[in-house]
DNA sequence: GTGAAAGCGCTAACAC
DNA sequence: GTGTTAGCGCTTTCAC
């Protein structure tokens, strides 16, 4: 730890290049219209005084940070639980990186948190922001939107106004589940019960309507309201078998609550997948292979969405008006998922 | 998506305060020295326009950034498959929060991100970073010491030299080995076998060193090198139980490997805890509860560290000159562990 | 206590 | 092509 040495500025590679500031500053941001040898002379200078730009002087004329903040509000302690967020970031990271922006990573829990952010969003220390609104409730989309950055959403934000300029990226959620329902159906099962996510996340609510898609006409009593946690899996699972001890398959809106639900079928003694055939959602690795059985579950492509994110964010950073024109932007793109076929259904 | 607006300045509020502006900056940073009175009409002209300073220039004259980057070299995937490093953000993220400083993510992979990285930290952007650092050969503490920004080390940093002023945190691996090992022989275990983590990491090393302070005289045939996955822990399981088959318990480096061990085990019949007994690490909560039977293992608090790092970085860079004497500086600071008893052993 | 003025290091017109 | 010049928005002496 220690930093003394005064960094060399422009001016200084300027005066021992024998040239001016503005030449300096142009080969260093490219050098285009340059005269080759003064280049070189610029590229040699900077190397011996190890000359690297200050980004806060650069910043206060260009207004430009290349810099992105991601917005994780994380009010339980759920996401962390999950790989989910790593993954999704690391393709934001590498996105990000192959456009030389930095991440600002604002984690939030409780309204507090959520004026720091909207204060720092406002405060244009970035050029945009990757926001992941997990609840219907949210307020920090609305303060995010007032303060006037360029967002994109990771995830269908849940609430109903002023959705139309709104550019997210989302799983296809409701086409997934219809696809692991359907196995199930394929598999000759036909008493079909759905453990849900918390249905104030649009991810869970579209998992349901996918499995209502398929089996419009279910009894009710087939279905039961998780929370994304094995334990909720586990509760779910006991009321389920409670309430239809006949039930012979159950899709759970996500891995986690799935290993809850096997647990859960194998204390009362059925056996998975014969006497009860069990699907998840996710693919969530550690989880899904390591379950007794493995699971069968749903797959979406998490460090893709994310890296497709920074994309979206991206072009339209430099797309100059094709950002400021909400109308014109698209509103969400959804992203494929694929059944993985493991042994539990 | 829409930015327009121009921000008010500094200039902007003092006009409308009817001040100067040295006065409004006085105010915004924590108005001492200001007649009651105007701080009121700052206050509410600031409130009126909505004005937020502008950091880069702030910075430029301050040479301040309220920012740490946090480093992850991530060669490996492994990093992203357990929510290890998530939680450990989380405190990070808490703590910076606090003392109002933006987290700054730099994930690395590969020797081109290194050389990215270590112009991003010599560039000046940020006061200060978080390194975690994984493999002993690592290139990357060196190029950051390099650049001069002071810096804590997540985890005992492996190389040798000039480890003399290195600040770093770290959980009590070899104390929480050695408090495992232990436990498996109050069971009255004799024939203990180890599955170690990848020996280029110091964890992995240390956990080593923990388990051979017990079992000094170790037949060598009961350690394995595992690569902390799950099917790392499935192959040196494997081999352990081909060269010593008698062997009664099984210390595995983390948890995922434990659970590799597991599903091995039962596959050659053997029964946990009757026929041997198996102990994890890093207590990592949707593996050690969802394993069958779940696990005894060691817990580290991880957000804790994450959160010490960050305190110890922030005394460094606002404790004046405390930071820049490197060798009065605490060398390291060792988080302890607890032992935590499920079914497995 | 408050204001005036001088930069922090850089980019971007605009001359030459 | 290259240099000159004028700020970007803020903090911070230094007078008053």
């Amino acid at each position: 730890m220690s930093e003394t040495v005064p960094r060399p500025t422009l001016e200084a590679v300027a005066a021992r290049a024998g040239v001016s500031r503005a030449t300096v500053s142009r080969v260093v941001n490219g050098g285009d219209g340059v005269r080759e040898a003064l280049v070189e002379r610029v590229r040699r200078a900077v190397e011996e005084l190890g000359y690297v730009p200050n980004q806060a002087a650069r910043s206060l004329v260009t207004r430009r940070h290349d810099a992105v903040a991601v917005v994780i509000a994380e009010p339980e302690t759920r996401v962390f639980a999950d790989p989910f967020f790593a993954r999704q970031l690391r393709g934001i990271s590498k996105e990000l990186t192959a456009h030389d922006n930095q991440l600002v990573l604002l984690l939030t829990e409780g309204r507090a948190d959520h004026a720091r952010v909207g204060r720092y969003l406002a405060g244009g220390h970035v050029d945009g922001a990757l926001v992941f609104s997990l609840h219907l409730d949210d307020p920090l989309p609305g303060l995010i939107q007032r303060a006037g950055v360029p967002t994109v959403f990771g995830g269908r934000p849940g609430w109903s106004d002023g959705t139309s300029g709104v550019v997210y990226v989302d799983s296809d959620n409701r086409g997934g589940a219809r696809e692991a329902v359907r196995h199930l159906l394929g598999l000759g099962r036909t008493r079909i019960a759905h453990i849900t996510g918390p249905l104030d996340q649009t991810s869970a609510a579209d998992r349901l309507d996918g499995f209502r898609d398929v089996m419009a006409d279910a009894d009710p009593h087939l279905v039961a309201e998780g929370d994304f946690t094995p334990a909720g899996g586990e509760r779910a699972m006991r009321e389920l078998l409670g309430r239809r001890p006949c039930l012979d398959a159950v899709f759970a809106g996500n891995d986690l609550m799935a290993a809850g639900a096997l647990r859960v079928l194998r204390e009362h003694g059925r056996r998975v997948p014969d006497d009860v055939a069990v699907a998840g959602f996710d693919d969530m690795l550690p989880v899904a292979e390591q379950t007794d059985p493995p699971l069968t579950t749903v797959r979406q492509d998490i460090e893709e969405a994310g890296r497709l994110m920074a994309r979206l964010l991206l072009r339209g950073l430099d797309g100059s008006t094709a950002a400021e024109t909400p109308s014109a932007a698209p509103s969400g793109v959804v992203l494929p998922t694929t059944l993985i076929r493991r042994a539990s259904a």
